[in-house]
DNA sequence: GGCCCGTGCCCAAGATCGTCGACCACGGCG
DNA sequence: CGCCGTGGTCGACGATCTTGGGCACGGGCC
């Protein structure tokens, strides 16, 4: 076998590839000749690595949950409940330039998703790990060892709902009204 | 001037014929080629109406917008103030199949803003509608009549969430729960 | 009644996209 | 040293939206 190469390693080299892209021109310039320019390989060379588009989308957006779990583990947890999970919880916003266009990517995935399989799963595996954290918050401030289901949902919508209008309408959500709008609700469910 | 057409009437068959496919095939079926073949057109005849298919697109939707608004306003509004806001909220949620292709369309339009300034703008009219909604039940509700606008915001954010959660999730966010979740999150209005 | 010309419409082509098949080069293994 | 599988490129295919050129029809004017 020869030519021995690192496919986790490329793959990886050819995400970062396709963020530069992303963060430079829009998710609208993400396109596999762009990405693969980017890179500095042809178009052909990237299905030896990823076979569809939305494959190399997705692997890109595994990175990038990965490392707002991280940042969110990361957290040293000082301060009060409220504090912890406001911090928390705007990780999952997004609230800069960087974060909005991978917020981009990711709507280009719901849309997606109606019809690629493969969009579809790892959708609903971002969306387990936004509830994931939802349900961390709701028990913080509760104080409860077990989430009340219906908070940690309603939280959960009001999280994405908070990002998709962050991201559609930026004058009209801005960052800061977005963490607002969330520390209200997290007020809610403290003085519950 | 010769062959007069109304432009009007022609514009609303080619939507319907847009409907009629996305209703049948979802969502991924609406091309331009295959809506004119519905409609029995050739696909160059569509460009006399509509120039580009983002604006099909948004006509469409001001359509089915137009057809919400009307089914709002035509609530008996009997019963308590409650019965009264959910009933009307709920005509926003994609509960049933057909307003779940509505949804899908509605998505479709929100990835395409990013780069589509028709689009865009499109989305900021129907969010104004959704927002009015918002502003009517919060009044409703909490018996001012002014309603307080971080309420409104927040149960914008959480409309729009729940609606994305059924449209993506359908199984993890079936009607009766989106309904439950809208009318928990009614409840906390009403007792504050 | 007959001729213009503008509207309506179609055909074909252009541009861009994702995807795929055929082909070449290199190099580890037998 | 030769085989063959892996890595990589090129070109093409099919689908898409969009556009330009051209044809036909028919209402208005003389």
């Amino acid at each position: 076998m020869p030519k021995i190469v690192d496919h986790g390693a490329r793959r990886a080299e050819l995400a970062r590839a396709m963020w530069r892209v992303v963060y430079r021109d829009g998710v609208g310039a993400a396109t596999v000749r762009s990405i693969a320019a980017e890179a500095g390989w042809s178009p052909s060379a990237l299905r030896h690595y990823f076979a569809t588009q939305t494959e190399l989308l997705v692997f890109a957006m595994e990175h990038v949950q990965a490392e707002a779990a991280e940042r969110i583990a990361a957290d040293d947890r000082t301060g009060g409940p409220r504090e912890v999970a406001q911090r928390i919880l705007e990780q999952l916003l997004p609230l800069d330039r960087q974060r909005v266009r991978e917020a981009e990517v990711w709507l280009l995935l719901a849309a997606r998703a109606q019809t690629d399989p493969a969009a579809r799963t790892r959708m609903a595996d971002a969306d387990d790990g936004i509830r994931r954290a939802a349900e961390f918050a709701v028990a913080l401030l509760t104080g409860q060892p077990a989430a009340d289901p219906e908070a940690v949902a309603r939280l959960h919508a009001l999280l994405d709902g908070l990002a998709l209008h962050a991201l559609l309408y930026p004058e009209r959500m801005p960052p800061a009204r977005a963490r607002e709008l969330l520390g209200a609700h997290l007020d809610t469910l403290v003085a519950s």
